[in-house]
Parts: structure tokens; C-alpha cells; sequence
DNA sequence: ATGAAAGCGCTAACAT
DNA sequence: ATGTTAGCGCTTTCAT
């Protein structure tokens, strides 16, 4: 390559990333010649050399796409033609959550010259491609739970780590997680302080969950704000799912039924809608429910979900950022950004009833 | 690190790489120093000396999400209340598109022990990142009419470049598409066939688009196929836009209304249930509409939409295979790959009237 | 303004 | 079974 143009190696990558350090006629038959001998530069060898390659990471947890079954109804031509009428639709809306990370992460990297390299931290073969990715980018985002802290102390000896979704100061990395606290203090007391309600009840999630926890102590927060006894609200303990949300709800709303249902997360609240319509109980005429998370399916539900919602783009652009940071800037105590939430009144609980 | 382990790194190469070529108590030693010195290794400089990176580079059109604006209701303790009671659901569809593709590609890269490096095509820079992407990895695949054709050319005469939802052959790419003709014949077969329809309009797309145009013959295959001439047929050419399918749509179901519009993609079929709804017809009663492509929001319109739903997932996971395989195989002739698609028979037009 | 040469951190012969 | 050594394709002094 560079002999095509009768100039030295050196020449070419002065073509390439100080082009003014050229003399114009010499630049002029470099470019000439990458052109014909279509020449790309190789990024592995400038990483090498330049001692940084570009590119961040993003660890998600495991993508296992399960495709549901449906029944063939003929197939026509090698065309599959299916009744989907009854289909039952997909909680997809998990999958919705990392993609919207995926894409805040890329637009955020792209933005300021870096590539993204991502994977999804599947079962077995974790291990492998942590170290793998890690060897390969200046820095790595990684989503909560998708990577067991001594892995990740091990990376992050080497190159700068960030977790998302998830406050991990005390674990000496850090972190972009959203403002779970006083997101579900300010819902509660739209509930409790705008509409009046005084007759509450609360679906938390496990007790393991910081999430759970944090949006727990929002809705005390807000409790005590408007004086209403902690002692007068009726809480349950799932598990996040909707499925457990639905049962304990059939309980909670069997009788003395409160006029609010908070719940720590969207499909809980979702489980709760069921558990309502399967009683007969209109929302939110009878009892208002809220949820936690801004999922899709809470967009599609009927009524449809008022909820907290978090800015999972923001997040993955924030991720981009802390590395970016963390690299100017090596040493210095682990630091979390905490992104703020948005509230969004929908038909489960309007803004005034 | 290797003299931790009092060892030449010829030895902790082989310790990482073909382990059982080392003996136990040495390999012992380098892994508990690799453990104690927290090394990572430079995946760059592997990909230098061994000749490939293990990498495969996946390019997306432009992500640019725009904000939808919503207005502020109470802005209560840092955190923004919001009515989303009328809002507008987004058109979020095509976003959805590309990232199933994406996870696809991801699934199947490190299925096959690759790691995935994604970037979208945005803007002006755009040739700077085709470059650097192309720069660092072993083969791209490309989503249709991302990068410019010359740039792909340059671009592929230094690794294997496979074109994305376009048939490329003449062009030289190999390219994974989908079987749109097949699709939409038998999707008009059922129509026509089974449904036993004869009065027929088709609202076609810009008739530039390679995708319309394999759709159309299709199309009229399954004419042919069922003795209804093509002259019967009332064919109007919108912009695979919605809107400007309902104004389309609003002009045929005016008078002389035909008992089915098939449409080139899903927006405009929504766009003539927009203007179906508009003009009290009922659907499928009054008239079936179709669609094609299987976006999310034709499952969640009402009625929801019968459509030709294109395998996103696979699309990603056959480029990656295409890659794999030209990596196995330089030299021969440009390969298409052809992806089923299924019908999926919904309210709009019903697997039986 | 350009060239020469020393690495960057590995892998892959080739030796021992 | 392990060490030695020559690159891989660049960037970066240091000369000229």
C-alpha cells in the first residue's frame, strides 16, 4: 500500500490522522491509492499501537428470545399461514427495556467517536465472553445481575466499569441509576395528596431487590409527608411477576377493598389489573392502580397503566458518559449518576378523579 | 505478568489458548497470577497476530429517536408529572424492526464464539464509521440502503460485506432477504382463494422501492392464479406511509367500495383502517384490509391486522451465517439467501369470513 | 515534509 | 513441556 504511492509507511498514517501535516501533492497520491487498492486501515493494529482502541462495551443480560408456538393452519406455497387471532401477546416488553439501552449506549458512543461492541452475558460461556469483550474496548457498561461481582472486580482492574440500573458506589464501581426513591414518593402522593386517597394498599417485590427497596422507602416518604399511618396500609410481597401480583390481588381485593393499589413494579400492577377485572372492579372508579417501570405493556393495557417511568435510553447515554469520564480521570472515588424519573398519569390513575 | 508465574508468555498464551498443552502445575501458577494481577488479554493484539478478529460488524440505519413532547402537568420534587392520557402512541415499529435484527446478529455471533460491533449509519460521518467498523472487524453486514454502494465497495474488497432485506446479487454483495413475492401470493390466495374475494384494490408503495415491486408480483401471481384479471383490480400508489395511505384509502372506499384492500406494507393497510374506521366501514365485515410486515402496531390496532410477517430475528442470525460462510469461502458468486415469511391470519381479514 | 525504527501485546513456528 | 523469536499493521519519536 504504502509503496503503491511511493511513500513510507509512516506517510500513510500521517495521511490518515494529521492529513495537514501532508504536503498537499503527497496527500493527494496516498488518497489515490487507497482508493485503488481498497485499503481500510486495520483498527487492531491502531489500537495496539495507540494504546486505546475506541470502542466501550455493553454487557446485557441473556437475550433467550423464546418463540411462541402457534399453530399451523396451512402452509401454502412454503408459506406459513397461521391463525394469530387469539394470539396471546408477548411480554416483550423486558427485551423493549435492554434495546432501548442498546440504543441510547450507541447513538451516545457513536456521538463522541467511539464504537460499541455488545453481548449478552448467556449462561455458560459468561465467563469467556467477558474477558473477551473486556480485552478488547477502553471501557465497559454493565447491566445489574448480568455479571457476578468477582468477574467484574477482575475487569475492572484493568479497564473502567459501569453498572447500570443499580447504585453499586458501595462496591467501588460506578454507576447511571434512576431515581427509584423519589420517583415512587412523588406518584404516591399525586395518590395520596392530589386525589385524596387515604385507603392503600402496596405490592411490593421481593425483599432481596434494592429496586424494591428503594421505591419502598418512597412510598413511606410519602406516606409521612400526608400523615397517613404506616401501620393503615395493607402490603403484600411478590415477586415482580404478574402472575403472583394477580393471586395476591384476588385476596387484597376479596374485601375491604383499599381505594388504591401501589405496586412496586409494572407487572405487578398489571397482575393486580387482572385481578380487578376478574372481580369485577372498575379502575379507577373503584380503585386506582399504579405501577413502576413504564413498560410497553403498560401503554397497550386496558385501562391503560399509570406508572414511573424510567428513561432507559438516558441510561444507556449515561453509561457511555461515566466511561468517558472514568477514563480522563482514573483515579477518584466511585461515582452514581442518578437519572431522574418521570411520572406518567394514565387511565388506572388519572390526574383527578 | 508472565514473569509472575516465572514463565515466558509463549506459556500464558498457551495457557489460555490450548491449556492442555501445558502442564498442571505450571498452568496452576499462570492462572493464580492472572488472578492476582487482574490481566485481561488485549484482544487487539490477539486479533493482530492471529490474522482475524473474531469480530463481526453490523450497521443499522440511522436510530435518531425523536422525543415525543408531552406537557408538563406539576413538576413535584425534581420529578416531572406528566398526563399521558392522550398520548400518541409512537410509531415505534421500525425502531422494533432493527432491533430484532440486532439481536438476532448478536445471538447467532456469539453462538459462534464472535462478538458483535454495531453502529448506525449516521449522517455526515457516516464514511468514517463504515470505515472504522470495516476497520475492525471480519466481515459486515449492512442493512439495504445504509451505505452508499461505492463505499461498500471499497469496503468489501478487504472483508466479506452481506446486504440486509435486499437482494444484492447483481450488485456483487452477497444478501439475505426475505421471500416477499411468496408472501404476498399466498396472503392474496387466501384472500382471493379461500375467501373467495374478487373485488380487489391494492395499495401499491413508491414504485422504485424492490421491495414493492416483488410484493406486487405477487400479487398478481395469485391473480393469475385464481382467473381474477388484473384490469379488476383498482391499484393506487402511496408512500408506504400512513397517512398518506388513509388519504388513498379515503378516495377508494368512497363509492363502489371493494370487498378487500391489500396493501404493500402494514402502514398503509393501518392508514386504510384509519380511514375504513373514518368512513363507518366495518372491518372485515364491510371490507378485509392486509398488510405486510408484521410490525408491532398491527397487533395492537383495532381491528389488529392480518399481515405477512417477515422473520427479523432470522434476517440478523442468517447474516451472521453468511458472513461465517464466505469467511470459509473468499472466492465464488455472490450467494442470496431467501427467508420464509408466514402469513398471520388476524381480525382485519380472518382465516374465514 | 518525509523516512527509519522501535515498539504495542500477542500467536505461531521453531528450538530445546 | 517450555522458551525464543519473528512478525501482525499500525503510531510515534527521532532523524534528515
Amino acid at each position: 500500500m504504502a509503496s503503491a504511492a511511493n511513500v513510507s509507511i509512516a506517510t500513510v498514517s500521517r495521511v490518515l490522522r494529521t492529513p495537514d501535516a501532508v504536503r498537499e501533492g503527497t496527500r493527494d497520491r496516498v488518497q489515490a491509492a487507497i482508493r485503488s487498492l481498497g485499503y481500510v486501515p486495520s483498527g487492531n493494529a491502531r489500537a495496539l499501537a495507540g494504546k486505546r482502541t475506541g470502542v466501550v462495551g455493553l454487557l446485557l443480560p441473556g437475550f433467550d428470545v423464546v418463540p411462541d408456538e402457534r399453530p399451523d393452519l396451512v402452509t401454502d406455497g412454503g408459506v406459513r399461514v397461521v391463525d394469530d387471532r387469539r394470539h396471546v401477546t408477548q411480554p416483550f416488553s423486558s427485551n423493549l427495556y435492554f434495546d432501548e439501552v442498546l440504543r441510547g449506549a450507541e447513538t451516545e458512543a457513536w456521538q463522541r467517536g467511539l464504537a460499541l461492541m455488545v453481548a449478552a452475558g448467556r449462561g455458560s460461556s459468561r465467563d469467556v465472553i467477558v474477558n473477551d469483550v473486556a480485552g478488547r474496548v477502553d471501557g465497559l457498561a454493565v447491566l445489574a445481575q448480568t455479571v457476578p461481582d468477582d468477574l467484574l472486580e477482575h475487569v475492572a482492574r484493568r479497564i473502567p466499569v459501569v453498572v447500570l440500573a443499580d447504585d453499586r458506589r458501595s462496591h467501588g464501581f460506578d454507576s447511571v441509576s434512576v431515581d427509584n426513591t423519589a420517583g415512587m414518593r412523588t406518584l404516591a402522593s399525586h395518590v395520596i395528596g392530589r386525589l385524596g386517597i387515604r385507603s392503600l394498599a402496596y405490592v411490593a417485590g421481593p425483599i432481596d431487590s434494592p429496586d424494591d427497596m428503594e421505591r419502598s422507602t418512597g412510598f413511606r416518604s410519602a406516606l409521612a409527608d400526608h400523615g397517613v399511618p404506616a401501620s393503615s396500609v395493607r402490603v403484600v410481597h411478590g415477586d415482580f411477576g404478574r402472575a403472583r401480583a394477580r393471586e395476591l390481588a384476588e385476596t387484597l381485593l376479596a374485601a375491604d377493598v383499599p381505594r388504591a393499589v401501589v405496586c412496586s413494579n409494572d407487572q405487578s400492577a398489571l397482575g393486580v389489573l387482572d385481578a380487578a377485572a376478574a372481580r369485577g372492579l372498575r379502575v379507577p372508579e373503584d380503585v386506582v392502580v399504579t405501577g413502576f417501570d413504564g413498560i410497553d405493556a403498560g401503554r397497550f393495557s386496558s385501562p391503560r397503566l399509570t406508572t414511573v417511568h424510567q428513561p432507559m435510553g438516558e441510561l444507556g447515554r449515561a453509561a457511555v458518559r461515566a466511561i468517558v469520564d472514568r477514563l480522563d480521570r482514573r483515579e477518584g472515588p466511585p461515582r452514581a449518576v442518578r437519572l431522574p424519573v418521570e411520572v406518567l398519569l394514565r387511565e388506572s390513575c388519572p390526574p383527578a378523579l
